[in-house]
RNA sequence: GGCCCCAUGGUCAAGCGGUUAAGACAUCGCCCUUUCACGGCGGUAACCCGAGUUCGAGUCUCGGUGGGGUCACCA
């Protein structure tokens, strides 16, 4: 034993990756770096019937995004794969027969009908151990004769497995609530109970991280590992994220998946945050942190027992921190394709992403936001009246009108001339600039909040286009009458 | 139902026997302001219940209640 601390992140392919998924393997990631050791990527696909086509390179993208990037796995031999399970077959056979030589696994002729028959009450059963005490002469004689058979963990009567789990603490569990479990299948793949534990052991894996699913099961495999005569690894085991507070992420329903959120507008590494925040508090009790910083920072302490809440409000309030927090050139180039996707192209894409930069918490808001500058027609006068501003119906009507005049001869058409000349105006009729520049921002946009004042929305409209706007909104509010 | 685990504001959470019980999100109010944002300031809001241990309990113990997990040839 070297001492190097070795972790894995192990998904099956069997549908979208979602938050809770995320979270398991970023702290296996977290705690393998901040202890200087690796972090290895294994594929679980031994259950086939439940594979989902293209749910693997799901995997890939969403770790390559993550920036969760691992040491080994399907694509980096660390020198103990193959990486997937699927490919990994003989290995299981012959440690289970292995198993059966040491006396910790027997083979099981049941059949499934006589299986059934063995549900309890509550729908459940455990496995009568029908098969335990078969005779080797009889076990060959029924192999050799084609018989369909699996192999079944012997679980030693009268003991209690007990663990320290990292977070949890003592764990323990008698013998007698422990079935004898399948670890090869009838069809030669083992099961998750049988080959997380001969993975782990050969792949050196000095840490397991994963869900607290496997709390009451984990003595279950220490056993196995004691069969072998194998050393046990470390466990740290997570409490579940919960939609709310009685029902947890599903990946079935598709909640909280990290790809939907990428569209929607969140930022990978945005979303890596606040998901490490879930369940886990630094020391320091930072909330915005780098991967470095997380890396620095993690530490057993921080992981909490309790479950906790997805609150995508806050996820959304943590991606605008980082839409903040960029440079006007990195916004821009996040932020272009869903501009020119929602207005297309002919507006001056820079100062539209400018006025947005402090006015969305998610990309994907840009577009409702300013669908206004290529959709304009006929809205509600209402709009107009604000008491706080001190407009009503006939103030616009002035306003508008003062507006006009001031912009309609006018050459440059930049921020600092259209500003001067409203105000000038403005004054000019005896008008407050506020009036004036309000009313003016609803003649030009028809909408009760824009992503910016009257000045800059007459900059980005652009003169003409304003000016038929300004019009057209002289006209509606003279109809009024 | 058996077994395992959990329980601080609406949410994430700090707290590890003595605190005016942090902080963040959300929410509300004020300021800034040409709307909306951004920013600044402030407010409302929590230890599930009951015993016990202790001079003293959100913190320790037990019970209850509530919730989650698990009891597959799924992981």
């Amino acid at each position: 034993m070297n001492g190097i601390v070795r972790t894995r992140f192990a998904p099956s392919p069997t549908g979208f990756m979602h938050i809770g998924n995320l979270r398991t393997g970023l702290y296996a990631y977290l705690f393998a770096r901040h202890n200087g050791g690796k972090f290895i990527l294994r594929i679980e696909d031994t259950d086939r019937e439940r594979m989902v086509e293209g749910a693997e390179q799901m995997v890939y993208r969403t770790l390559a995004a993550a920036g969760i990037d691992y040491d080994e796995g399907p694509d980096r031999d660390g020198g103990v794969g193959p990486y997937v399970q699927s490919e990994r077959a003989g290995i299981y056979r012959e440690y289970a027969e292995k198993l059966v030589e040491l006396g910790g696994a027997y083979y099981c002729f049941c059949t499934k009908e006589r299986l059934e028959s063995l549900h309890g009450e509550n729908g459940t059963h455990t496995y009568d151990r029908h098969c335990r005490d078969l005779s080797p002469d009889e076990v060959k004689a029924r192999i050799a004769a084609g018989e369909p058979y699996v192999i079944r963990q012997k679980v030693p009567d009268g003991v209690v497995s007990s663990y320290r789990d990292m977070v949890f603490g003592e764990i323990s569990v008698s013998a007698e609530d422990i079935e004898d479990g399948v670890l090869l299948k009838s069809d030669g793949m083992p099961t998750y109970n049988f080959a997380n534990v001969v993975d782990d052991h050969l792949m050196g894996i000095t840490h397991v991280i994963r869900g607290t699913e496997y709390l009451s099961s984990t003595p279950k495999y220490n056993l196995i590992y004691d069969a072998f005569g194998w050393e046990r690894p470390q466990y740290m085991h997570l409490p579940p994220i919960m939609k709310d507070a009685t029902r947890k992420l599903s990946k079935r329903y598709g909640d909280a998946n990290f790809e939907d959120f990428v569209a929607k507008g969140y930022l990978p590494q945005a979303v890596v945050n606040y998901v490490a925040l879930l369940g886990w508090c630094p020391k320091n009790n930072a909330e915005k942190m780098t991967m470095e910083e997380m890396i620095e920072l993690f530490d057993v302490d921080g992981i909490s027992v309790s479950s906790s809440i997805f609150d995508e409000a806050k996820m959304r309030w943590l991606n605008g921190e980082y839409l903040k927090a960029m440079s006007e050139e990195e916004f821009l180039a996040v932020s272009r394709p869903w501009i020119e996707g929602a207005v297309g192209e002919g507006y001056d894409v820079r100062e539209i992403a400018r006025l947005m930069q402090t006015r969305a918490d998610v990309l994907g808001e840009i577009p409702e936001k300013i669908a206004f500058l290529c959709s304009f027609g006929e809205y509600d006068l209402a709009m107009y009246e604000h008491k706080k501003m001190k407009v009503d119906l006939d103030v616009a009507k002035r306003a508008v009108k003062v507006s006009i005049a001031a912009l309609e001869g006018l050459g440059e058409w930049d921020e600092e001339s259209i500003k001067a000349a409203v105000q000038a105006a403005a004054e000019e009729a005896g008008m407050k600039s506020g009036q004036v520049m309000f009313s003016m921002r609803v003649a030009l946009t028809g909408q009760p909040s824009t992503p910016g004042g009257a000045i800059e929305m007459a900059v980005v409209l652009g003169k003409d286009e304003s000016m038929r706007r300004l019009r057209f909104s002289q006209e509606l509010l003279d109809a009024k009458e």
